[in-house]
DNA sequence: TTGTATGCGTTATCAC
DNA sequence: GTGATAACGCATACAA
């Protein structure tokens, strides 16, 4: 420690946070100094006493995803103008690694959480102990109804039935859906906003019309379209619940020889960048992950900051918009 | 703490690590009521004590670029299994962000630091810092030449002059290429190995046949063609430093009513997966991001653990590979 | 305005 | 095998 400046070690850490009580010399001679002697304070030590770490940590399945990579940017944004570092934990979308990271995290003393589930997870004990631990909670885009606490989300059901209401009213008849994992709430949400447009305007519904997915891969696309081609469905429009397998529907269908959206319009889910890059380019529901995040880290940086138990538990539900482009844009038939 | 077992807190300790000395009876009676008692050890003051954190902080431009966010999954991959934290800085490019992030990782007490620079660096003490408290350091993919470490990168000029001999292979003569900041080297390494290759084979050389850009986006990318086609170039082939100016590149050719590849084929570079989106799908050069990653965390744990100072500086050169697809699969014209 | 003393929760060292 | 003790580096209550 740099006491050879002639003062003891707390005239040192009170000048160095620029503490009011201290003469502006003596303030402005230790940080010259510190500088001089390159000296950085050590945070394990003063978070040990300070009992606060200015750690926010995330659990997310995957950070090579585009969704969750920009929903992370969003975060980090937020968090570090506000002085708290982003420690990123993968799930890797199981619930084991879930639960190794929820217990890391907690040792690790970070000041708050922000959490999108993994596909696997259906126990939540493993997050409910943050709560006892009176750590600051928040989930986003994939959240659970059994654990009380903050949560930001999109209005799926709602951002489904758009979606669809648009292919119908391009004069779509036979709308088929490529169904995300139904574990995942936000996915369940998806196919029932997609079934109550239909019921809304009196088309048909029909299981043959659904093709339930694992994880919505471009090889699950290719494999939904295929499905749909061979079978008598005759359909003239697909709403997906995410872009890469409405993209690689897109492609299918192309290759197999008929026009998007023409003979049928495509819609997808999420506005990836890869939308304006397939041909012709997807028409899709922009969740705004970005947004998510900042959301998401604004809400928890709020309760860290008040920690009052009293707050209130808060949803947060970000905009969504239906971005049209070509695969949908047909002159309409009638 | 728990020790209303009746035992002391060192026993306590010593059986939560399952350390040898202690009674297998006493150690599993601790983790039951550590279990019980929802105990999770404080790791910041375990790091205060050990002087260690396992923690690895990493400085990237971006982390919602797929390059990047790739190498963060293998980087995360290898130091989750080695029993590390990996936190992340992002400089956005910034300069000044970077010399922020470099100082607080300084005050994490991170065991060792991984680094892509950012674009504007072109001074280097904030990173030296790391070696002078010997805190081991990887640079991978922006590396610098200044400061001697460890260092993964790909052969930028290599892969370079290789997808530029696969265009004059098909037949190209007239090849442009649009080139990245020159201020970072592997954009310089880049322009020459098409140079390289253009010289080698004798094809013209010429500034028209450049198109210099300050961060090969999609609209620069736009722009390029629009600039060469409007120019009295000729080009029949174009090398493109990254694959989003390649993928602009082909649809604004395409847009122009000439045909990728017959009129003017095009290579990229990184097989991002957008790649295999666009129509024809992108010949370009596999970078492995992920791998990249991987090697780095490997080679700096292996610092950590080494902890000699005695480590000679070893450089990496992870293999690329062209990878060919429809965007320069043309009958070949002599 | 500054110094002194204490403790944050853990672990390494030494003694038993 | 187990316990007592000190120390990691910093921040604060209190005294001066």
């Amino acid at each position: 420690m740099a006491e050879r400046l002639g003062v003891s070690p707390s005239t040192i850490s009170r000048a160095l946070q620029n503490h009011p009580s201290i003469g502006k010399k003596r303030t402005a001679e230790v940080h010259k100094l510190a500088k001089k002697l390159g000296y950085y304070p050590n945070s394990v030590a003063s978070n040990l006493r300070r009992n606060r770490t200015n750690l926010i940590g995330v659990i997310i399945p995957r950070i090579d995803r585009y969704f969750q990579s920009s929903a992370i940017a969003g975060i980090e944004e937020v968090a570090s103008k506000a002085g708290y570092y982003v420690i990123i934990f993968q799930s890797n979308n199981s619930y084991e690694r879930e639960k190794e990271n929820a217990r890391m995290l907690l040792s690790s003393q970070a000041d708050g959480v922000i959490a999108c589930l993994a596909m696997e997870t259906d126990n939540y004990d493993h997050l409910a102990v943050f709560k006892d631990n009176n750590v600051p909670l928040v989930f986003f885009d994939r959240v659970c109804d059994e654990i009380e606490t903050h949560k930001v989300i999109i209005d799926d059901f709602g951002a489904a039935m758009k979606a669809t209401e648009h292919l119908i009213s391009i004069g779509c008849k036979r709308i088929a859906h490529i169904a995300g994992n139904q574990k995942v709430a936000i996915f369940r949400d998806r196919l029932r906003g997609y079934q109550e447009a239909l019921r809304k305007h009196q088309l048909e519904q029909s299981e043959k019309l659904i093709y339930y997915t694992e994880d919505l891969s471009r090889m699950e696309g290719e494999q939904a379209v295929a499905h749909f081609l061979e079978s008598d469905a005759a359909l003239d429009g697909i709403f997906c619940s995410n872009d890469t397998s409405a993209i690689s529907a897109i492609q299918t269908i192309t290759k197999q020889g008929k026009k998007v959206p023409e003979d049928i319009a495509v819609v997808g889910f999420s506005n990836t960048p890869t939308s304006l890059i397939v041909s012709p380019a997807l028409t899709t529901i922009d969740d705004h992950a970005f947004e998510m995040g900042q959301a998401a880290a604004r809400l928890l940086i709020r309760q860290i900051d008040e920690k009052q138990e009293t707050v209130a538990s808060e949803t947060i539900t970000i905009r969504n918009d239906l971005v049209v482009r070509e695969s949908t844009m047909k002159i309409q038939s009638n």
